[in-house]
DNA sequence: TTCACAAAGATAGTATTACTATCAAATAAA
DNA sequence: TTTATTTGATAGTAATACTATCTTTGTGAA
């Protein structure tokens, strides 16, 4: 993880351990706006100070989780991708790890990855949506989303080399896995799901879209 | 504009008036985290209590201002393609409307579109990822977007009634028209354009994503 | 064993935010 | 001209987002 997201490793302590684990707790259950160090602190028994020492405020935590997120998704995809060798095939996969409920994975004891791709579904995109995203981003906070990004281009460029937009493919491809399962469960009119809260479904629009562009018949 | 989404109708009086014009600078300007009614109140010469007849929180007037953006360009929709018959071309223009920088409309002398496009750009997503969508949503807070989805997704169905997901396909169109010009601007690396800040460049893709997903080349 | 020092705890304090309440003055409608 | 409505002015509160300082605790090298 970037040193510019922490003013003290979190994964290096106890503590900082404890912060990471019930920070995503409380997101999950209240929200980001509602989320506050306090609330935190006494959630695991420290003080405000305690956390502040960790995190300058709760704007880098959560590009902090975020970012652990985008990390994890992408080593996620390198190990399914591991022994595939049809691109498509790649492809299909990575779509669906973006689009399906993920479960808890037991060897991070600190981090419950279900609620963590909750909440990046939710707040994901606060991240970056701030006046200094340009200086974060200088900064290399979102690292991990870019070469997330980067990574589906280059197997989107294995499909067709041709294509002229991977990495904006990429990039809705990312955002609109999490904004469709969004809209499915809360503004169902904006899809064509209902409120049937099927992964699958999102799955197959997206798939549709991307294979359509990726391989479309000539036009006039 | 919804009755729930004020105390008291902001375009009915010269205070309201105000406070919708100078919100939307000071927003664009500061951006939202940081636009408090207080900074409001002093711009325009009146008290936070002020403010807080028109508007219950910052959040509602956020609500309002971008609602008040989406029933605008729907209204621009429907005059630009009033007498178009071709629904693919009918396509090709909300696609230009919705990823083009706005200019200013001298008719609503109270709001500055342009500014408000940016803000929408920005903030827009900001409207509905809280914990209280679906409380909002029940109140129709979010009519004016959902309405323009359904417009689109009506131009799709005339394009290819046998597409599957024009509501789906809508909103990647209105999410990405805003996403990718962000991205563009802040965050070139989840774009193909570099930062050249070309409009055209997002049309380009959307168009080649949205015609490609409607009339598809058989694949096995 | 002790000394050093880093990490954590305890406590206090500040400016700002997000409101609510009250009362008086101005203004517009009847 | 009376009356209701809208605004202005002022005050106050609980919570938020920090910063500062000082003490205690634990760990590990000398």
């Amino acid at each position: 993880m970037n040193e510019n997201l922490f003013l003290r490793n979190p994964e290096e302590t106890a503590l900082g351990r404890e912060i990471i684990l019930h920070s995503i707790v409380l997101i999950h259950k209240t929200g980001f706006e509602s989320f506050t160090f306090k609330k935190l602190a006494e959630k695991i028994g420290t003080t405000e100070a305690g956390i502040y020492r960790y995190f300058e405020n709760k704007h880098r935590l959560l590009v902090y989780i975020v970012s652990w997120y985008w990390s994890w998704l992408e080593y996620k995809v390198m190990v399914h991708n591991n022994n595939i060798k049809s691109p498509e095939i790649k492809l299909k996969k990575i779509i669906q790890i973006l689009a399906t409920q993920v479960k808890d994975d037991v060897q991070t004891k600190h981090v419950d990855e279900r609620l963590l791709h909750e909440i990046v579904r939710m707040e994901g995109a606060k991240a970056y949506l701030t006046r200094h995203v340009t200086d974060d981003n200088k900064q290399q906070l979102f690292k991990p989303y870019k070469d997330l990004c980067s990574t589906i281009a280059a197997v989107i460029m294995e499909c067709n080399p041709k294509y002229k937009y991977p990495r904006s493919l990429s990039s809705t491809i990312i955002e609109m896995a999490h904004y469709q399962n969004f809209f499915m469960r809360n503004l169902p009119a904006l899809t064509d799901f209902g409120n049937i809260q099927d992964d699958g479904k999102v799955i197959g629009f997206l798939e549709d879209l991307v294979f359509a562009a990726l391989f479309p018949v000539k036009r006039k």
